[in-house]
DNA sequence: ATCTTATGCATAAGAAAATTATGTATAAAA
DNA sequence: TTTTATACATAATTTTCTTATGCATAAGAT
């Protein structure tokens, strides 16, 4: 009858991934040539250990507006009875993931100055 | 008669910096005690070589809220015929913004796991 | 057999937080 | 005397995220 949710999560962590979604989206696809929406939502859970957790409300309109700027390339495959929509980097993609890796770094040094921070950032 | 404004910031760089914004400020106020809003508008300019530029219209509301938030009190002195409304952490508010900066360090970890990157924060 | 969980997509309503554009006011510099 | 710098504030808009919901199939549990 009773339906008990636990939220186990590190919250306002939460919220510090505002702006940074789409970059960390790129990166992924980037790595992997081509991934689905699920199957991104799974690996920033099992990369982070469950921390960050990508909602699809958030997700897939990303994903569709990166493809409507000409980032992504889509290509649906029916696996298993059930339909993936694979997305993929465009030449324009790769070269907006770069400008947007640089730009992440960037902004982690900012942080480093401005919180003190002393950060070390390899590859 | 024409006025020429140069935009020359590092754009994007400026949406990473959601979610963090009064992660700084509170960090800015634990370091040098007091500050008044413009002195830290100047102070993050300074800080990363005019990269990172909070506007007024975020910083403010900010500040308003976590003055209502019981995080930090106001002080207005007039200094050379200007009001200045000076900030400083409530002792609810330290905790808070230690609370912040563990929040940060871990988001950054994560950042660091999901891009790939090799970030070592020491202190 | 059937109910729940996992997989997989999508969107709509609302909230949160920023940008942009104003507005007021004083002091200093051009 | 006009512009720039200092110093506060807010309103309208936009962006972006959360929360809630919907549909659908497969697999596992009861």
């Amino acid at each position: 009858m009773h339906k008990i949710i636990l939220y186990t999560c590190s919250m306002a962590n939460q919220q510090l991934i505002k702006g940074s979604l789409s970059t960390i989206v790129l990166h992924l696809l980037q790595s992997a040539g081509e991934m689905y929406g699920y199957e991104i939502t799974q690996k920033v859970k099992q990369l982070t250990s469950d921390e960050i957790k990508l909602t699809e409300g958030a997700l897939y309109p990303t994903l569709h507006k990166l493809e409507a700027e000409g980032t992504l390339t889509t290509e649906s495959r029916k696996v298993d009875g059930r339909v993936r929509k694979y997305y993929r980097l465009t030449e324009d993609g790769k070269k907006a993931t770069a400008e947007r890796m640089e730009e992440l770094e960037a902004f982690l040094l900012n942080m480093q100055r401005v919180l003190g921070l002393n950060i070390k950032l390899s590859s």
